[in-house]
DNA sequence: AAAAGTTACGTTATAATATAACACTATGAC
DNA sequence: GTCATAGTGTTATATTATAACGTAACTTTT
């Protein structure tokens, strides 16, 4: 119950402000556990990311980062994507081809999404896929990396329309 | 376990030339019975995609109609490709923007797809996301659409390499 | 069968997403 | 400081997808 809860914290009110800084100072903590840069570039990236529980595609996040005088280009983000995706601060909504920054970074495992048509807020969960793991491994298939992203209408929007 | 067989075609050596047949003329009655055309356009793209196991991209699906002397242009295969994705012949594979013939056509309910990164073949399951579809549940969601892509190596891929 | 309505096809142009290739700069190791 | 490496910046281009508009083919009605 408490879990589902915190597992669905896009479908959740909650004090999003607080909600940034918490994941921000988390990946802070994760890169410098690994090792790694958080450079202002990745950090920059990062952190429109997690300005809202809504997937933003690549162009739109140059967008913002161009919105001053600054003129960069495609790669710079992509790059920087590359970077949190790979280090699990980030998730890639294949079925979107947006980018989310992680809820919960650091997590071990697989990783399913729940996508509102309506709001567009992606909710993460951390179940294991147990009956198709079991299929694959009865016809001797090993997993490497799993998208699952289920789409539909959140308990909110259910609401406001129906 | 015969079941299991069934589903995962891609991975299990079969008569692919008689697999081909049969799904064209599954997707014939299929439209016959909804009062669809299935017309020679739509008869060209999912010929194609079902000419193997392994999803091909829109651009590529193009180069094969375009073998000839004829010159088509993008916009006629993605109307082919809504059209089959639509009535369930065909599915896109999202996670690398790419479409593959259905290989039980319909079918109702949500699939799955076991993709091999090595041999590209990919497996299609009717598994319902139990575990999954709880969670979303018990936290009001209300499932329209599943996207549900499992990337890793095929049995005999396996052997092939290790 | 002519007219009208609808569905499918064809063409042009362009949008949206993503990467290759190469140059430059900052950082850390020695 | 020199070197190696990782990160950034820039240009150009590849890849995937759709908007907009016109034509052709089938269906229904009359
Ligand atoms: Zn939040
Ligand atoms: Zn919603
Ligand atoms: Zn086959
Ligand atoms: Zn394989």
């Amino acid at each position: 119950m408490t879990k589902s809860k915190t597992s669905c914290l896009a479908f959740s009110h909650h004090d999003h402000k607080r909600c940034q800084n918490k994941l921000l100072s988390a990946a802070r903590d994760l890169c410098e556990s690994r090792n790694l840069r958080l450079t202002e570039r990745r950090k920059q990236v990062l952190q429109i990311l997690l300005q809202s529980h809504q997937p933003i595609g690549a162009y739109d996040i140059l967008a913002q980062l161009n919105q001053g005088q600054a003129r960069i280009a495609p790669p710079i983000v992509y790059r920087a994507l590359e970077f949190l995706l790979e280090e699990g601060l980030a998730h890639r909504i294949e079925c979107k081809n947006a980018f989310i920054g992680c809820v919960h970074p650091g997590h071990q495992g697989a990783t399913q999404f729940l996508i509102c048509k309506d709001c567009d807020k992606v909710a993460e969960l951390e179940n294991p896929v147990s009956a198709l793991q079991e299929d694959a491994r009865n016809v001797g298939f090993v997993i490497d990396h799993s998208v699952v992203e289920l789409t539909g209408t959140c308990a909110d929007c259910q609401q406001n329309v129906g």
